[in-house]
DNA sequence: ACGCTGTCTATTGTATACAAATAGGTAAGG
DNA sequence: CCTTACCTATTTGTATACAATAGACAGCGT
């Protein structure tokens, strides 16, 4: 996308992610067009784009707003993103190369580098994890699961409150992505998977402990 | 959305699926916009849907063309469709009530209605089919799922060839719902996840026999 | 003859004006 | 006092005009 609808589309998904507009907010066009400093048109576009994102949601009558995340929807997308994120792993070990796994392990060194220090590097984690589920995702081979996988990577809630994670919980990602980057080596397409939808539910579960403090949530049940 | 949004939608949607338009056709948004009898406004907004659903792709310098389908993509499909709606399936089981069983129910004996007689009516077996997928997914209670299959159930080429089936298919497809029901009533998640599975690839090997005279594709491999 | 560059055309992006539809409030009636 | 209907103000949908950009072709220079 050119300029003015990029520069909406950023503009209004910063202003959600960050909070300044909260859920429930309502989204006129006319308002985020001025405040983006864009006419109506690619703000239109930009409402499209998040609402195909579930970002936005718009009511019977065609008026956006900002989509409120229950904790059930949250659970909703991790179990969704655990399924298709270790399908995608699957076939990613079945498929897997040397040079990609060569690139995979520089990637987690990286990503080790951050959290080792004293005081975490928490946007280097964040950018290292970002990479390393994208090689894995482009090696699985499959356009469409890189497509739905894209609706639920970049959760709001998530993006907030990485911060809070403590250096034990980034260490253990780090373990995690070692014990994937040991089922790719093998071409165990069926423990790639299994040690994936681990390291998703996990993750939920650190969100669900550090968000409402439910530290025994049934993440299926919930959703 | 509104009427002429509606109307580009349709009408562009229809000329892909029906052939009208081959893969790779140029979408040029005025030529469009003259044959839908609207202007360019809602012709972007419906370009932009059918980008969102695969069946447009846009090339690096925003021109839209007809999507091509290979063999390989339609497997990709199946194969997610099929881990998507098994998945749909389990949590469906897992929460039907009576009354939802008993409409499931009714909309399986209307496929059985229009599949045995001596000339099946293919436009009847497809819309209660849509129907029956339709009460699942809700069922199933998961937006973020219904999002998701959304993108997915719409195939351009399965439209085309569901004429091309014998009364035969017709009829395993409503045992297989059938069978379904048997797990609903059971509140067997797993036994449903298996039998819409299979429901599912079998469909796949069905439109590959039917349209490249491949009996033995491999499903997995090609995708 | 080949390649480069500039211009010209076709196509998409953006802005704005106007039409249609909806929400919210107010006033009238029960 | 509550309900309902209507009116107005606000918001979204559509059309059109204009700007920016990419692609093609031709002319020029080497």
């Amino acid at each position: 996308m050119s300029r003015a609808s990029d520069r909406a589309y950023a503009g209004i998904r910063s202003m959600i992610l960050s909070g300044e507009l909260p859920a429930g907010a309502p989204l006129g066009e006319e308002a985020l067009a001025e405040r983006c400093g864009v006419s109506r048109t690619p703000v239109r576009d930009a409402l499209r784009r998040l609402e195909a994102e579930l970002l936005v949601k718009r009511n019977e009558t065609q008026r956006s707003f900002v989509a409120d995340w229950s904790l059930g929807d949250v659970a909703d997308a991790f179990e969704l993103r655990a399924m298709l994120e270790g399908h995608a792993a699957r076939r990613a070990a079945e498929r897997i190369d040397d040079a990609t796994l060569r690139r995979l392990r520089i990637c987690n060194q990286a990503i080790d580098a951050a959290v080792r220090v004293p005081r975490p590097d928490v946007m280097g984690f964040l950018e290292g994890n970002r990479e390393f589920h994208a090689i894995i995702l482009e090696t699985s081979g499959s356009r469409r699961l890189g497509a739905l996988l894209g609706t639920l990577i970049e959760q709001p809630v998530v993006w907030r409150t990485a911060h809070h994670y403590g250096q034990d919980a980034l260490r253990r990602s780090h373990g995690e992505h070692d014990e994937l980057l040991s089922a790719f080596a093998r071409r165990d397409g069926a423990w790639a998977e299994a040690v994936m939808a681990a390291h998703i539910r996990r993750a939920f579960h650190a969100y669900a402990d550090a968000h409402q403090g439910l530290s025994s949530f049934d993440m299926a049940r919930s959703a």
